[in-house]
DNA sequence: CCGCTCCCATGACATTCGTCATCGCCCTTC
DNA sequence: GAAGGGCGATGACGAATGTCATGGGAGCGG
């Protein structure tokens, strides 16, 4: 449309591949791109399996994801478009701002990494960022994730209490986890004590406000 | 349903206030909606009790509400809004379509309730649709929402299992519904009874996912 | 008035859950 | 190689929970 380009930029703009399974968000934040004269929204997904395609197909510059999509999640998402398109960013957006999620995907190779509070300008300003070979984390989700801090909990005290998250009788968590009914009690009194909840499902709350599980 | 020729700029536009938390898609979207020409996005707001406080300012034609905000939610904001300004009408867009919701906001009085994986030119016309009188809700909501039925639960056993949602244990929900154990205890146990499962916390959840509490 | 349902309560019982002590096994670290 | 920690298990005991029977009082439609 233009020739004036961007001073940071070269002449060819910014190749956006945009996911999220609500149509209105995606046509609307697209419509938005769109109106930044270095970016060009090139392909549009409603689920994580769609986005993996189409950046195959495609090979963006950078695939804004939403975290939470039908199918494969954002992050699932960016890691297998990391692996199948090496050069292209992914950038996390959510509404969910749960610190937990930042250390997956940070730790799945996510470019960047921010909430839907944002304004459209911040979110172009941070897509120029990652093609440019930067990173951005919201510094809000960032100081979260800090405070936060490393998870007292072990791996399978984690895993056990992952599974007791939808209120799932001791019996069902130890044939799901192949454990002694009686080991999954002392991981969730573990868990419990370590958290200092007075119960299970008091746990299982702190340890998802803490990102954890 | 009439011939509803949107001849631009001779009629007045349809006056919008848009409330939802996510600067990014509060943006987005009104600069979708202004690429319509008979819509014109007069107000934002990023919580309910702001969208309530504009409403009264600028008495929009009609107010899209989103349903999770700080604060007031929007059929909460919705209530409101409409005893104060009963001329606006309050549109609901939600990405959790949960059948109790829209049972709520019908209710309340709202006039239009849809998730946001609809497009925007749906969302437009809904807009159109329900500043001329009408209403609207999505057809796969209103779908669930009709085969989910009525609640089986009597009001205080609704009441309990609510309290016993976050996995509270029967002491504290008995004290916060100033009632005896053994009382909670047997409304627990008849409404896991008839909704067929088989503990309060999975009672909890299909009572949710029914939009029963 | 009678039957019905909802409300609230009590008591009893079996089951599940939370907690603790203790054990063996495999790692890693010092 | 000894110490420590995570992992998996068992047994035991008190507390919490699920289930049932039973009771009385309030309200409502036939």
């Amino acid at each position: 449309m233009t020739d004036r380009t961007n001073d940071a930029g070269t002449a060819s703009p910014i190749r956006v591949l945009l996911a999220d399974d609500e149509n209105l968000i995606r046509d609307a934040v697209a419509s938005l791109l769109d109106l930044e004269d270095d970016i060009a929204v090139i392909g549009q997904a409603a689920s994580g399996t769609e986005a993996v395609a189409v950046a195959r197909r495609l090979s963006p510059d950078v695939a804004v994801l939403d975290l939470q999509m039908p199918g494969l999640d954002g992050i699932e998402a960016a890691q297998q478009i990391l692996a199948e398109v090496p050069r292209c960013a992914c950038v996390i957006v959510t509404s969910h701002g749960r610190p937990g999620y930042l250390k997956k995907a940070l730790e799945a190779g996510v470019r960047g990494f921010l909430p839907k509070t944002v304004s459209a300008k911040v979110l172009a300003d941070v897509l120029r960022q990652v093609v440019a070979g930067g990173r951005y984390v919201d510094p809000e989700l960032a100081a979260e994730a800090i405070s936060a801090g490393a998870s007292p909990l072990t791996a399978r005290e984690a895993d056990v209490l992952e599974l007791a998250a939808d209120g799932a009788p001791v019996e069902e968590i130890a044939s799901r986890a192949s454990l002694s009914p009686g080991t999954v009690r002392n991981y969730l009194s573990a868990a419990a004590t370590k958290l200092g909840a007075a119960n299970r499902h008091e746990a299982v709350r702190t340890a998802r406000a803490r990102g954890w599980i």
